[in-house]
DNA sequence: TGACAAGTTTAGCGTAGGCTAAGTTTGCGT
DNA sequence: ACGCAAACTTAGCCTACGCTAAACTTGTCA
C-alpha cells in the first residue's frame, strides 16, 4: 500500500471546466425551483402543465424531471397533485431568483435590449459566482451614471 | 386539412428557454474546437490525451465526443491520428475564442479576481449574444477609467 | 351518473456525455 | 527485432433530458 493512488484517476487541480453532466442537471434544478416558486406566488399553485408551457417541453419531460428533483429533496408532490417546494428547494429558489434578477438588471443597465437581456440572463445566471454577482450589482446600481 | 396544426406540438413563441439537449451539445462543441485550435497553435499538434487532461475527463469520453464532432463536420482525424479542425470547425473556433477573450477581459475589467474570472468566463461565454458581447467590449475598453 | 377533456404518468426510444474494463495500435528504446 | 508504455478505441453501463404513444386520474357539466 501507499504506492500512492494507483491509476491516479483524474487530477482536478484548478479545473475551470466543470463536469458537464452534473452542471447541466444543476442548471435545470435552478430553473425549475425558481419557476415553481414564481408560479405558486403568482397564481397560487403550480402544476406540471404550467412548467411544460414555460419551458416549452412536453409534460412527459416535466414529469420525469420533477421526479428527479423530488428524489433530490427539492420539490414535493403526490401523483396527480400540485407541486410545492421543500425548504431546501425554497432556499435554492430564492438564491436563483436573486441571481437572475441581478444579472437581468445588470444587462439592462449596460444597454442590452430587453428581449436579448431576458434570453442572455437565463443562461448567464447559472455561471455567475458570488464575486462576479457582486460586481454586477455594483454596476447595475450606478445605472445611467457614468 | 387546414384544421390548423392538430395536436399543435409546441408553440416556441418568444421562448427564452433553449432546449437543453441541443444547447449543451453546442457548448461542448464550442469548448472542443476552441481547445483544439489553441493546442495546435501552441504545441503544433492536438491529441485526444491533451483534451482529456484539459477537460478533466477520460480519453474515452473525448474519443466519443470527437467522433460526434467529426460526424458534424467540425473536426477531422483518422483512428489513432492527430486531430485537426475543418474549415467550419476553425470558423467556430475563432468565434468562440474571440467571445471567450472578450468575456474574460470584461470580467477582469470590472474587478473580478483572475481565478474566478477564468471559471466564470468558461461558462458565461456560451450564453452571450452578439449584442451583449458588444456591450462587454465597450466596458472592457474603458477599463480603469470611470 | 356518466361522458369528456385536461392533466398526468408509464413505457419505450434516442442522443449526449459521463464512467470502467479490456483490447488494439503506435512509437520508441534496448 | 522486440518489448513495453502510452495513446486510442470498443464494449457495456449509467444519468439527464428530449420525444411519441398510450394508459390512467380527476374534475366538471349535461
Ligand atoms: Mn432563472
Ligand atoms: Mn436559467
Ligand atoms: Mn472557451
Ligand atoms: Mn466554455
Amino acid at each position: 500500500m501507499s504506492k500512492s493512488t494507483q491509476k491516479s484517476k483524474i487530477d482536478r487541480t484548478g479545473d475551470r471546466f466543470e463536469l458537464t453532466r452534473g452542471s447541466h442537471a444543476r442548471e435545470t434544478a435552478e430553473d425549475y425551483v425558481e419557476a415553481i416558486a414564481r408560479l405558486i406566488e403568482e397564481k397560487g399553485t403550480c402544476r406540471g402543465v404550467d412548467l411544460a408551457k414555460l419551458f416549452q417541453v412536453t409534460q412527459v419531460t416535466v414529469s420525469k424531471t420533477l421526479s428527479r428533483l423530488q428524489s433530490e429533496g427539492l420539490v414535493d408532490y403526490e401523483p396527480y397533485g400540485p407541486i410545492s417546494l421543500t425548504k431546501s428547494g425554497a432556499t435554492m429558489a430564492s438564491y436563483a431568483r436573486e441571481r437572475h434578477e441581478v444579472v437581468l438588471e445588470f444587462l439592462r443597465s449596460i444597454g442590452v435590449s430587453e428581449e436579448i437581456a431576458q434570453v442572455d440572463a437565463e443562461g448567464i445566471e447559472h455561471h455567475v459566482s458570488p464575486e462576479t454577482l457582486e460586481a454586477f450589482r455594483t454596476i447595475a446600481r450606478r445605472k445611467g451614471t457614468c
